[in-house]
DNA sequence: CATGAATGAGTATTCATTCAT
DNA sequence: AATGAATGAATACTCATTCAT
């Protein structure tokens, strides 16, 4: 029997964090099918029914994953100002910002897949994925149009239309077979193209024509 | 004396099928995590034990439902006739068939997009959905590249990166909130023009320039 | 679908002996608690319902195992003509014939201490096992009876006991962790001086003083 | 913060003990193949869910009741301070004690008996059981070369076979068909003739010459 | 707050047996 | 006689959740 009086715990808010956290991880590892309840606890360092004290069922669960991922959407979002910059590179610097995360925060991605899928049976998910998502398109929608208006895109460009192919293009290389960032980046360029941008500026990271 | 435990039988294959069609219309239904061997047995009119003997485990299963669901695909596309066509009249074409079996046989995708995201991280799953994943892409790209080659498209289009849009687009429409038809014409349209293909001829479907 | 017209077939009882030599030596290998019917009717080269059809049920396979053990039990022990020798002579003739079903027919104590095991808990077994059991048993009582009587063995030895004696010794042979044969020939020696008998005749294969 | 799943709990301890004890009275009762765990947490009196929070598996069961036998088989030798007896004394007293536990405890040897069955075919088992069997068999031996020492036994009497005897005799008294204890003193009073011991002392229970 | 222990309702799988052909 | 198919009853094991302390 080991004692386990440890008091520099901690509490409340920071717990719900670190149960977030270790679902996250354990979800982007092995997906919605595969998670425990008993593993997130263990990942988080506590015990099962400590958990159930603070999030009280699998339900409650899914919803504080998905607020999770909506604070974390939110400010990775607002950690970029974009003021006094142009539609075009606007548009670039989101594909810089998919690239990177792709690359470095890739677990976003996968909880976010797996929270969508789930969303589609799951009404309380849906509710709660449906603001990031169109927060997200809604967002590209308006530098598309915005880059209409300015010239910086092909005229007869469809904002939301070209949302959608924004979104899913980007989404779609991290489906397809070839895993580098490689064919990310020819897909970037082929829709500065399809959206008639310019060459992108020598600073950027995207800079692949 | 030879041992007769052959399962390739007339009415085995039919059980099978059965079977197959019962998991995937649950697949479907309520996802991979909801999937229940008992339910399966029950939609398709048989005892779980009688299951069992023809498809003898949940691994077996989901290999017997990629397998139906490549012979769904390639049957589907076997059943349309390209010769003599034009690389922007096929490329209509495809869109056409996404625009019908999404409204028709959804099922179809809802279960492939189950499968894929199993496929992450079962390897037996991905190994069965590659073949599907890789010809459907090699076959947008072998069409852009002769679109291409015959003045049907925009000169500098790249064909990998192309259809890696195409596709992502296409399945995009799917995680759109608008579920209507409606924004899938739209996103078709725009890839039209992103593509540099002219304007469609009155005859087919996805008219909407 | 195989075509599985053998008309070259054993039937009657030889499907059943066949059954038999199949069930032994599954229970030979696994025991009877891994004991299934449809191995033993794959062992058997049929297919699960001829095997019922021939054998009824589980109860009335047991029956059949037993049966089959007493057959060559006793026909081993008829092979073996034994008139005209001294006490002592069968005595060594005895332990000669388990050395000899130790190395080269150990299934047959397998099998044999199986059914012991399960005897215990069925009565059917039991009533199977008892004959042969008794038969053994008595067969060593008369032959340590008749040597009492004929001054091959020690005067005060009690024929029933040293029944038990040797037979648990021997027995117990297979028990002991060295598996080799040395051993055993330590205990037969052994008891040969316990039962008062004198130094085997040079052509016996147990001689060793 | 540590994980505290530690389960050498004073309360878990306990029922672990009961675990095994209804298991070992199961297993005496119907044998390992009909050993359900269903039954064994209801003769434990809790939920076959809390069994299998205490004992994980079938396999781990299978340890504990080895442990446990091992536990019994080590307290009830240790019970018996032999210091100052010659040899001859002890090893009546261990017929003694066979005897008691032939009489009082006989489940003990039913359990033993069901577990060295097991051991043929499990590894696992067999390494459970070798050091009590070894630490039998060893004993015996031990108490039989003192005695040839000491002038108790038979000059000639191999200590090693003899141990093979004494045991196989006194476990073959349980597979005879006569139940009481009377054949049983019969074979002790035979034993102690063919190891050349004297007529045991008029106050040991085992005198029967 | 935290935890060890407890539990009900499942979950895939197994197996002897039966039955139509 | 023989077999493919079918099935009811079990069986070990899992998991989210609850509760006493």
């Amino acid at each position: 029997m080991i004692a386990c009086t440890d008091h520099n715990t901690p509490t409340g808010d920071r717990r719900r964090a670190a149960i977030a956290a270790a679902a996250r991880a354990l979800i982007a590892e092995r997906g919605f099918e595969g998670l425990r309840t008993r593993d997130i606890a263990a990942r988080a360092g506590i015990n099962v029914a400590t958990m159930h004290y603070h999030v009280p069922s699998k339900e409650a669960l899914v919803a504080l994953v998905a607020q999770s991922l909506r604070d974390d959407f939110i400010a990775q979002h607002n950690a970029r100002p974009r003021a006094g910059l142009s539609a075009g590179e606007i548009l670039r610097l989101e594909i810089a910002d998919f690239r990177e995360t792709r690359e470095h925060n890739i677990d976003l991605f996968r909880v976010m897949a797996e929270m969508m899928e789930k969303a589609r049976r799951d009404e309380n998910i849906a509710a709660a994925m449906r603001p990031m998502q169109g927060f997200w398109h809604r967002q590209i929608v308006d530098i598309l149009a915005r880059g209409v208006a300015e010239g910086d895109f092909r005229a007869d460009l469809d904002p939301q239309a070209g949302a959608t192919i924004f979104l899913g293009a980007l989404i779609g290389t991290m489906r397809h077979p070839d895993p580098t960032s490689a064919h990310f980046d020819r897909v970037a360029a082929e829709i500065a193209r399809a959206f008639g941008l310019g060459p992108s500026q020598p600073a950027l990271p995207v800079a692949k024509a």
